[in-house]
DNA sequence: ATGAATATTGTCATTAAGACAATATTCATT
DNA sequence: AATGAATATTGTCTTAATGACAATATTCAT
């Protein structure tokens, strides 16, 4: 059976009566930890496709709006709800996968580590966070869906200030300076980058420090959401 | 049948058994003329929604790649090839058409006036360039569509200097001010517009002027391609 | 010669960017 | 208590970009 292949998420699977059995859903899930961008991805563990990895998906429902889709894959994977999540695009090149014709639906998500504390994988699934760097021969045009998404993210960051997703609740200057160099994919300038950063108000220095390194405790700070809200209306630029 | 009421496309529909029947392509093709931004609809001829206005569109083909199906439907509806075009995202919602469960992915297209002037609609079927701020009460979630591709046509001109797909090869400074003030939805100083465009050396200024004004004739400037390539590697912002 | 219509250009004050390195804290060690 | 290690934090100068302004120049038609 073909569609047995696709079998990304293997515990509790939809009946195939409720899938639209040509339309997948992928998701590049991704976190931040140890200044290293990491993406979510799941090792298939039967069929033809047997210990290669994946970006989670599923079979688009026949009874659910796209729109919950990656929220229903984040939800199975990791429990998590009220993921940042956006669309990607659509892929749909004839032999993306190697039986049938099958056109997939891909989006990115965000999450932070406090959220993710709580152990992924720790049900029966092989499920692993990868280096971004190293999440190289994926199955079918992961890949491609892959560095599709570290473009658009790089793209984002420049206009958005989407990286908060992916950090905690407060956080240092460090943490966010490193934030922006992985996904930029190259060091900053450390005076210039704070003088941006502290200069556009998305930052609310808090009275704590981060007590847990063993030099000088550096500050903590919180994302300021309003002034963020305000950003999206007056336009932002990012250039570093 | 319900399928006939979504036959957007009447000369040479392909057969069913060629399409995937639950998937099918929209396009958002955008025009400018006359300082106006244009979008190009078609009017449904029978079945239900017949006399409503409607994105051009087409069930996916299950033969071709997704990528060409866009240019698919322009060639079908305009005749042109090698036209811009991006993919917007796919919509999804479970009561998006009033039958059945389809699922949407939208396309934009940029054309510009000299190859549009042979006449879009010469052809037996109905359709019209709108201005986009005529474009209400399409069928469907188009309006949904058309809404979301405005907000990324006028996201994506503050990074890429996209405007330039949708003006002749030749045009004037108040030309490309008009098309990002009908873009951005406000008015421009012409000083600084000027200033910022030029100082991107995205122009290359010719020794020719419009002629076929009743007043002082402007310069007419080409759009440097090579510059272009150049900028989206530096990165660019065009905040105006 | 005049009016109509649009094209074209410049200044000044303020803000942002880019390039650059020294000093400050804290903890661990001796 | 002094030193070293590790990272945090801060400032200056020059140049470039922005924002907010209005006057002058052309061309054609009358």
């Amino acid at each position: 059976m073909p569609l047995d292949n696709y079998q990304e998420i293997l515990s509790d699977p939809p009946a195939k009566g409720r899938m639209i059995s040509n339309l997948s859903v992928d998701c590049c899930i991704f976190g931040f930890e140890n200044n290293d961008l990491k993406v979510l991805l799941v090792q298939h563990a039967s069929g033809r496709s047997q210990g290669q990895w994946a970006l989670p998906g599923e079979f688009v429902l026949k009874d659910r709006n796209l729109k919950e889709m990656p929220h229903h894959v984040l939800q199975r994977l990791t429990g998590l709800e009220n993921i940042f999540v956006e669309q990607l695009g659509t892929f749909g090149r004839l032999d993306r996968v190697d039986y049938g014709r099958i056109i997939t639906i891909a989006y990115y998500a965000l999450i932070s580590p406090q959220k993710y504390n709580l152990k992924v994988g720790a049900d029966a699934l092989d499920v692993a966070w990868v280096n971004v760097a190293e999440a190289t021969k994926l199955i079918y045009d992961h890949n491609e869906i892959l560095d599709y998404a570290m473009i658009k993210l790089r793209d984002r960051i420049k206009t958005y200030p989407i990286g908060f997703e992916l950090l905690p609740d407060k956080f240092t200057l460090t943490h966010i300076q490193k934030l922006y160099e992985a996904m930029l994919g190259h060091s900053l300038d450390t005076r210039n980058f704070r003088r941006k950063m502290l200069s556009s108000k998305l930052l609310q220095a808090t009275s704590e420090v981060d007590d847990s390194v063993p030099y000088r405790a550096p500050k903590l700070y919180t994302f300021d959401k309003e002034r963020y809200d305000e950003m999206l209306v007056e336009g932002y630029f990012f250039q570093l």
